[in-house]
DNA sequence: ATTATAAAGTATCGAATCGAAACATAAAGC
DNA sequence: GCTTTATGTTTCGATTCGATACTTTATAAT
């Protein structure tokens, strides 16, 4: 049973990861929930950093994410500005105090080290298989992908300029390598 | 920057599950800590299984996870019982409506979908690298390991029994595969 | 032996989280 | 226009969580 076996390996890996983040959590008086709240919103593109959005990726109520907001807004964290467009919709993005806590409570570390002791000549085959996997995963996850638009089936690149093919907005070299919500994986 | 990129990955799917498993848990009424518990202690040997091994492995006080415990007592999916040498040690076991529990909850599908997509035959590649991975994660975090019994440097294998060299016991080989909070990285 | 110290676990309290449901507002369909 | 749908907020009650103080048991020191 192959099968099982990497993927008990990845969700070990998971568990140890979530363990250290706790640690980190109460260190810096948050919930894991804020950290992953600020994580997502420094990887997620303009598409994808909304209140809904973020219920959705981390699988809480629109009602629950709300308040996180507050607190997280109270805090100088997150900002909130309305859509032009569509006046529903709130944009969130993340304040130098949020960046600033999010850097000191990543595994950093915990990373570097582990990173120093595998032998650096098999890094690149490391790469290209968790890759594959995260791929893998994503699909399976159907529901919603929540993938880095570069690997979109509606990204396309033209000579000079990234484009979403879904949105036909043109993109910046940054936000193509971001999350996105309305990701379908190749 | 390889280190970042390889480690970003497992960080992504390690993000991917989290968000799964939170919509499971929301589904069965639970909260993501229950589900770590009734996780945890499926997988932990008969030295790991107390209430502050749990509390160390999930970075919780010994009063929340008390507390919880109480929960999930009455929810019938732990059991406890007090240790016969040592009457202030409680030891925790899984009760059939947790292993069934958990056996709902766990992302198997996503699991499966996802492996078979992944090409067969290189799954035993992945499997060893993502051993090493894991143990060079367990040996960063050297504050407490909670490693595979049988990778640790007290566990000896005689010609007929598998044998801890920190407790000087017999184990059996199911133990000598699970979590074990004594756990020091070869 | 007696005392002191440390460790495992519990109880209580207040702040914060979380989900459910009801609500408000804005956009889209017809 | 009217209905339907979507985004986001508010309110409420149950639960979680950490801090602190506490009980009980074991180990160390004298």
């Amino acid at each position: 049973m192959e099968k099982v076996t990497v993927f008990d390996l990845i969700e070990r890996m998971s568990a140890l990861l979530r363990s250290e983040e706790r640690k980190k959590c109460t260190e810096f008086g948050l919930q894991s929930v804020h950290l992953q709240i600020l994580d997502y919103l420094s990887r997620c593109n303009k598409y994808s950093d909304t209140p809904a959005a973020l219920a959705n990726y981390l699988g809480m109520t629109r009602g629950t994410v709300s308040q996180t907001l507050l607190l997280l807004e109270k805090k100088a964290y997150v900002n909130k500005t309305t859509d032009t467009t569509d006046r529903r919709v709130v944009h969130l993005s993340l304040l130098p105090n949020g960046k600033a806590m999010l850097q000191q409570a990543r595994p950093t570390e915990l990373f570097d080290q582990a990173a120093d002791l595998l032998v650096s000549d098999k890094l690149s085959n490391y790469d290209e298989m968790l890759v594959s996997m995260l791929t893998a995963l994503q699909k399976s996850n159907k529901s919603q992908s929540f993938g880095i638009c570069k690997t979109c089936q509606y990204f396309t690149v033209s000579p000079d300029v990234h484009l979403c093919g879904l949105t036909r907005e043109a993109l910046t070299e940054d936000d193509s390598g971001k999350i996105c919500q309305e990701h379908r994986a190749l």
